[in-house]
DNA sequence: AATGATTTGTAACATTTGTTACAATTATTA
DNA sequence: TAATAATTGTAACAAATGTTACAAATCATT
């Protein structure tokens, strides 16, 4: 196994490589091996261990009541498999895992990992900010969804993509980009962009967008 | 101040009194007072250390562009204030939190609040539990708000509540707490309810639902 | 600069959902 | 049991959003 791809792991971060194989060699592990596009594990399956992959590509896909299959995300070398659901009372995964190209994971029982997590502050401290992040990025996503309206949503971006001192941000997102972040349909986020740009709320040059009347859109978060 | 409150809290599940004064005595700690209805901390303040009420209510309120103020949820004492925001590179509070009753709150700085996990196995294991329920909690409700349309989420939610094998459920929550957990508003509720009825997909009485049809449901889920 | 791909703006129309209001039903409490 | 409160069912109408389609603009690549 190729002990460098630990070390571009979140999980390690702030180590030197010495130091990260020297965590893992001192921790029961195996390293199991799948062919590109077997099944890794299944949606409600639970989560007994902490897997990282080390190599190859796994995908995360969701499948729903009728049998539709949505893909959620790639994870690539280094990234963990559903780390903020190995411990918690729904320890199961959310999705199916499945490998796209030939791939190797790491996997540390989840007792072990336990202990493992302890043997070293930095690796604890990491994995800590693992799932907390993943807690906030929820959390901020919720934000979002909650809003009722598109208005709403997209008020609360701008405002808060510019901060309490800027007028002026640069979208990074595009707007097919943005309608999926929001849950919404495309032509949608551009009727209510040409919507605050009629009311005189905010004017858009590209990918600029400029607020014009920072009263009138905060009020839309009202919505 | 009052140890036994602390045996309560989820974070020192499975341990005895003894066992959790002994923890805490042994970690440097303070207690911090506030008067009903003063500002424990705002929203967007970096989350230091890790809090727990001990004594009284507060409440997580989120304030929003406008000034307009929504009510989060009410913490009542051996509960965690943002457990989940300690750590992790968004460390902000996502909400202000202001004291209800007349408060105590136990408050371990960071640091040591990391050298305090260490020190008991159970302890680690219970906030890492606690965080990680948060993170889970949160994708499933994200599951849910996903859904395009009402009937797609109260169909995902029919079968997910029946699960595999039960093809008849009892409604816990209210059409007014679905509402809320949906996003969506109660009579929409109610609508969608009584079209899936007229379609013969399900039939209800009072808080009991019965599936019909649940291949017809299921395609719902697809919305 | 020319080409092709991606992104954006826009429109008409269908669908879904919200809003409001009120009656009917079901719990809860005195 | 009666009174009261909470929940549910329903309807008419308004508002928001989705869908589809296409043209214009922008970006990326040669």
């Amino acid at each position: 196994m190729d002990y460098s791809v630990l070390i571009k792991s979140p999980l390690f971060r702030g180590m030197i490589l010495e130091e990260a194989v020297s965590a893992v060699s001192s921790t029961p592990y195996r390293i199991r091996r799948f062919k590109a596009g077997s099944l890794i594990s299944q949606s409600g399956e639970p989560v007994n261990s902490f897997m990282m992959v080390i190599e190859g590509v796994v995908k995360g896909e969701m499948v729903d009541f009728s049998g539709r299959i949505i893909k959620i995300e790639d994870i690539p070398a280094s990234g963990a498999l559903a780390a903020a659901f190995i411990f918690g009372s729904r320890n199961r995964f959310p999705v199916n895992v499945v490998a796209v190209s030939d791939t190797q994971l790491l996997v540390i029982e989840k007792a072990d990992f336990l202990k493992f997590l302890k043997s070293n502050d930095k690796i604890l401290a990491n994995f800590l900010d693992i799932i907390s992040n993943r807690s906030q990025f929820l959390s901020e996503k919720i934000k979002f969804l909650n809003f009722k309206t598109i208005r709403g949503k997209l008020a609360q971006y701008i405002l808060q993509t510019a901060g309490p001192d800027k007028s002026e941000i640069r979208l990074t997102m595009t707007q097919n980009e943005l309608a999926e972040y929001f849950g919404v349909a495309r032509p949608s986020i551009a009727r209510v962009i040409s919507e605050l740009e009629k009311d005189g709320i905010i004017c858009t040059k590209g990918k600029y967008l400029r607020i014009l009347d920072i009263k009138k859109l905060a009020e839309l978060t009202k919505e």
